[in-house]
DNA sequence: GTCTATACTTGGATAGAC
DNA sequence: GTCTATCCAAGTATAGAC
């Protein structure tokens, strides 16, 4: 498949906005034209770049995961502790919220799963994947020494974890009243501390 | 706007089809022709019994609505205890999984929120409204009897547990392998646990 | 209430010139 | 890399007969 890391300029900004459109609209939802007009160039322009809008649905899933994975890297280069890397976590999904209350890509995208091609879920799945295999380390950490109170396996609580905070950005786009990801995060890690 | 209650026996087999079809293709991701091969009637007898498909959305959510109020009275009725009526609730999202893992109608309808006309998006709100009032409601009890553990407001628990459980939906489309609301409810209630 | 026929628009995609 | 021109399919919707 396409590389993400061999776009030239004008495919990036291609994916830049199917990004910020299916983090809005949804895949289901926008168009080459919807690109075409953010872009600045034509449809056929975009044909150019990626044939076919499932490569560019699946490139767009692809970088994203990427990008998440280096924030992962960073926050445990930079975090020690199992609850402050399970709040830096909750801030990538803050960050996200914050940007005019945009979606995670693969939660839009886990959504209409069963209108999409097999190229584009599968992306989704290792998406998910990737999260909570990092999660699962980080709540056993944290059970191992002593900073969350354990009961359910690392795997249950990353699950929830994650869960709790997809919901908080569904549940943002349709309650305008909604606190927002972090806040959700910070009650789970209330009831869950030591 | 047409009312639920008075849908003629075709249109109710019209609006229980569309509904399916939004829970698993999005409301972007379904036509009126895949409402008619589901029915067994061609396209334009769809239009006969609503005009536009705004219509048929905003009426999907607003009997899905309605009849998410039934099920919360229901349980107000036979189950007594907080924690329990809880996990009541959490059944209500297990159930709509366990159906082909479809989604909340207003899960989906809230995550393509940016996508859709006016009419749906304020049924989509009313959804989410009903349900954290009664969550409120059901936390505050179990606070006041001492069936949960408190440290954050009402209204806050009630907030992230119905985003988890939503969030369980929407993972549980993109993740084969998820183990659904029910398990990350009771993940919650755990760490709730006086 | 349902049908056939049809209008109109948009969406995804290709051909070929510059 | 971008454009114009164009194709074809699908999607929403309407008219009018039965």
């Amino acid at each position: 498949m396409k590389q993400f890391s061999d776009l030239t300029p004008s495919a990036e900004r291609i994916v830049d906005a199917a990004e910020g459109l299916i983090q809005t609209l949804g895949y289901n939802g926008f168009s080459y034209e919807d690109v075409a007009k953010i872009v600045g160039i034509r449809k056929p322009s975009i044909h150019h770049h990626f044939p076919s809008k499932m490569e560019l649905g699946a490139v767009v899933a692809q970088r994203y995961t990427h990008r998440f994975r280096e924030a992962l890297l960073h926050v445990e280069g930079t975090v020690s502790k199992a609850p402050a890397r399970l709040r830096a976590y909750a801030d990538l999904f803050e960050a996200t919220y914050e940007k005019s209350r945009r979606l995670c890509i693969c939660g839009m995208l886990g959504a209409e799963a069963d209108s999409l091609p097999q190229e584009i879920t599968a992306q989704v799945k290792r998406f998910f994947s990737v999260n909570l295999e990092w999660l699962t380390t980080v709540f056993a950490e944290g059970m191992a020494e002593g900073s969350l109170k354990s009961g359910h396996s690392a795997a249950e609580l990353a699950e929830a974890f994650m869960c709790t905070l997809e919901g908080a950005l569904v549940v943002g786009r349709g309650w305008p009243q909604a606190h927002g990801p972090r806040r959700s995060a910070e009650v789970l890690l209330a009831a869950l501390a030591p």
